[in-house]
DNA sequence: AATGAATGAGGATTCATTCAT
DNA sequence: AATGAATGAATCCTCATTCAT
C-alpha cells in the first residue's frame, strides 16, 4: 500500500503548505502566525498570500487536502477486495502507519476534530466525516449480515468504539509527546482485542 | 449521585471562572480575549488582573478546577460499593448526565484533549490523566479477576477503547453543534454495546 | 557635624517616604509604580493615598524634604565661623560623607537633577537650585575679596566647575555601579586638586 | 570641522530614529510612548516595530549612534596635530557648537548619564565613557610631560573636573529650559577660566 | 513569482487612582 | 489608619493583510 508523497522539495506552494501543517499541529491553527509561516519557508509573507487568499483558506485547503488523501485510502481499504477481517487489520494498520510516517500531518487531522474551526471549514470538515462514518458503518453491517461479526452488535456504537479506540491511543501519545504516535504494538494489540471482541468465530 | 453547583451567581471570581469556561469551550482558548471573558461577566479589564495572575493562570486554574471535580467523581464511582456491572454503569451514566446538564465544561474538558496548551498546564493535565487511566485500569484487572468480564481482553487497550468510544460519542456530538453532547439513549447504547462485547456471555 | 536620621522604621508615612526613595533613585521614578513602593512597605495601595494625595505629591514632597535638608547643610556650613578653607574642605567632606551615608538618597537627589519632572516640581527644584548657586557664589567672591584665592577667576565658572567635579564624580560611581558613591579618598583628591588650582597662597 | 548631517528629512527609519531623540531628550525614555513617536514621524506603530525590535532596541541603536559620533569626533579632536591648548579648546568649542546646532541630541546624551537605563544598554554606555575617560586622561598626562599644564595636578581629577564643569553647565542650561544650552561666552569663560587654573604660569 | 514597507485593528497587561467598608 | 475590590486609560507589541514595485 503505497502513501501520498508528501516530501518538503518542491513548488513554493507545497513547502507552504507543509510548513503549515507542521507548525498548525504543533502549536494549533491560532498560535501560528503567518510570519512563523514564512520565516519557516524562508519567504516573504506577501508570497504566501500570493499563493493563499488568506490564512482561512490556508487552513481550508490543507484540510481539504488532507481529506482527499484520507478519502482516497478509505475507499481503497473498503473496496471489494478482501475478506472483512482484511480489511479491518487494512484500516487500523493503515491508520498505524501513515501515524509512523507522517506524525505531524496525523496530529494535524486529530486534533481538527476539536479545534474551533471558521465555521465554512468546519462544515466541509463535518461532510466528510459524515461521509467515512457512514462507508465504515457499512461495512460493519455488511459483516453482520455476512456472518462475520457479532450481529447483536450496534453498528453505530461499534463504529464510535473502533474509531474511538484508534483515536485515543493517539491522543494519548500526542498528549504525552510520544514520538511514536502508534506503534505497530499497539495496531497489533487493538486488533487482538477486536478480534475477542466483535468476531463470531471461536465464542 | 450529586453535581458539584456551577451555577453562575456568586462571586466575581467565580463568575469570571465560568464566563472563561464557557468562551474557552465555544471558542478555544487563542480565539477568546480577556475583552470578551470581562464584557460577558460585566466587570473591567483589571479586575480580572486582580483575581488571575495572567491569562494562562486563569486556563491553569480553570483546569485544575476541572481536574478536581473529575477526580472526585471517578474515586466515588469506583468506590467499593457495588458491583462491577453497577460501576460500569455508573461510569457511563454519570458522563452522560454531566454532559448534559454542564455541556460547557465537558466540551471544554474534551477541547483541552487536544488543544495546543503552555507546558505546564499541560503536564499537570498528563498527570491526571495518567491517574485516571491507572485507576480505570485496576478497575477492569478486578474485574477479570472476579470473573464479571472476559478476562482475555487486554485491560489497557479495553480501557482506550470504553473511554475512546464515549470521547467520539462526544466528540462528534460536539462537532455537528448538537446541544446534547450525549443523550441519555447513547449512554443506553453503550452499555448495551459492551455488555455484548466483554461481559462473560452466561451473564 | 550631624546628619538627619532616615532610619527605616517609624511610622508608615516615612517608611512609604524612604521605600520611594530608595526605588525611585535605582530604577527612576517613573519606572517605579506604586503597587511597588506599597509592596516594599507592607502596605495597601489606598493606604499610600490616605498620606499622599497622588504620585507626583509623594515625589514633590520627597524633593523638598531633600532640598530642606540640604539647604539647612548649606547653611550650615556656609556660617560665618572658620576660614575659608575649612568651609570648602566642608563643603566636600559633607558631601562626600552625606553619599557614603545614604547612597540611594544622594542617587535620588543627583538623578532629579536631569530627569524630566513634572513642572511645578521643576520650578521648585530650580528655584533651590538658584538660591543654592547664589550662596555659594557669594561664598567665593568673598574668598576672593579676602584674598584666599585667585581673583582672576569667574566665580559662576568656579561654581559650576566645583559642583560639576563633584558631580561627576558621583555620577561616575553611579553609572559604574560603585557602592560607594565617593570614598574619602575621593575627596581628598578633589581638595588637593583644587588646593593646587585657585588658591592663592604659594603658586 | 564638520558635524554629522542629523536633518529631519530622509527615510522612515532615520525620520523615526530622530523624532524618539528629541522625544527621550525632552520627556524622558519613560514618558515617550511609541505612540508618541509615532504620531510625530507620521507613521503607523506597526512600521516602528519594523525598523526596530523594540522600544529598548530603539534606545540602544540611539545610543550605538550618539557614541560613534561621538567617539568620532573625540578622536579627530585627540589627532596629532596641534597644540595641547588647541586641542583643549577645540575639545570646549565642538562641544558647545554642537549643543548649539543640536541641543536636543545633546540632551539626549547627557541625560543618559543618568537615567535608569536597560542592564544591556548601560553596559555598552560605560564601555564608551570608560574609552572617552581614558583617551582624555592619556591628552592630559602628555600635556604634563611637554610642560603646557601643571604637573601637580591629578590627572583623573582634572579629567572630572573639566568634563564636570562643561556638563554642569549643560545640565543647567538644560534645567532652566534655555533653548541655547551652551553659548559662545560660556565656552569661552571656560576655556578662560581653566586658562588661569592648570597652565603654567609663564604661558 | 516575489518583495520591502506600510497599516488598522486588536492582543495581553499594567498604570494611577478610587470607592465602600 | 487601613483594606479588598474595582476602574478607565494607557502601555508595548503583534496580527493578518495590502500596496507599489
Amino acid at each position: 500500500m503505497s502513501f501520498p508523497n508528501l516530501s518538503n522539495e518542491g513548488d513554493t506552494r507545497t513547502r507552504i503548505f507543509l510548513a503549515a501543517a507542521e507548525l498548525f499541529s504543533n502549536f494549533g491553527y491560532d498560535r501560528v502566525s503567518i510570519r512563523q509561516i514564512c520565516e519557516k519557508v524562508g519567504v516573504g509573507k506577501p508570497t504566501l498570500y500570493y499563493y493563499f487568499t488568506d490564512k482561512e483558506t490556508l487552513l481550508t485547503e490543507l484540510l481539504r487536502f488532507s481529506f482527499d488523501i484520507s478519502r482516497g485510502l478509505l475507499k481503497k481499504l473498503l473496496g471489494p477486495a478482501g475478506s472483512f477481517r482484511e480489511r479491518f487489520r487494512g484500516l487500523i494498520t493503515f491508520r498505524q502507519q501513515f501515524a509512523q510516517k507522517y506524525p505531524f500531518f496525523m496530529r494535524f487531522f486529530i486534533s481538527m476534530n476539536i479545534l474551533a474551526l471558521p465555521d465554512p471549514v468546519r462544515a466541509e470538515m463535518v461532510n466528510y466525516m459524515k461521509w467515512a462514518h457512514r462507508e465504515l458503518e457499512k461495512m460493519f453491517v455488511n459483516a453482520q449480515t455476512s456472518g462475520d461479526i457479532n450481529p447483536k452488535l450496534n453498528p453505530k456504537i461499534l463504529n464510535y468504539a473502533v474509531i474511538g479506540a484508534m483515536n485515543q491511543v493517539l491522543i494519548w501519545n500526542i498528549f504525552t509527546d510520544r514520538k511514536q504516535l502508534m506503534s505497530s504494538q499497539d495496531s497489533e494489540l487493538l486488533l487482538e482485542f477486536w478480534d475477542e471482541c466483535i468476531f463470531n468465530q471461536p465464542q
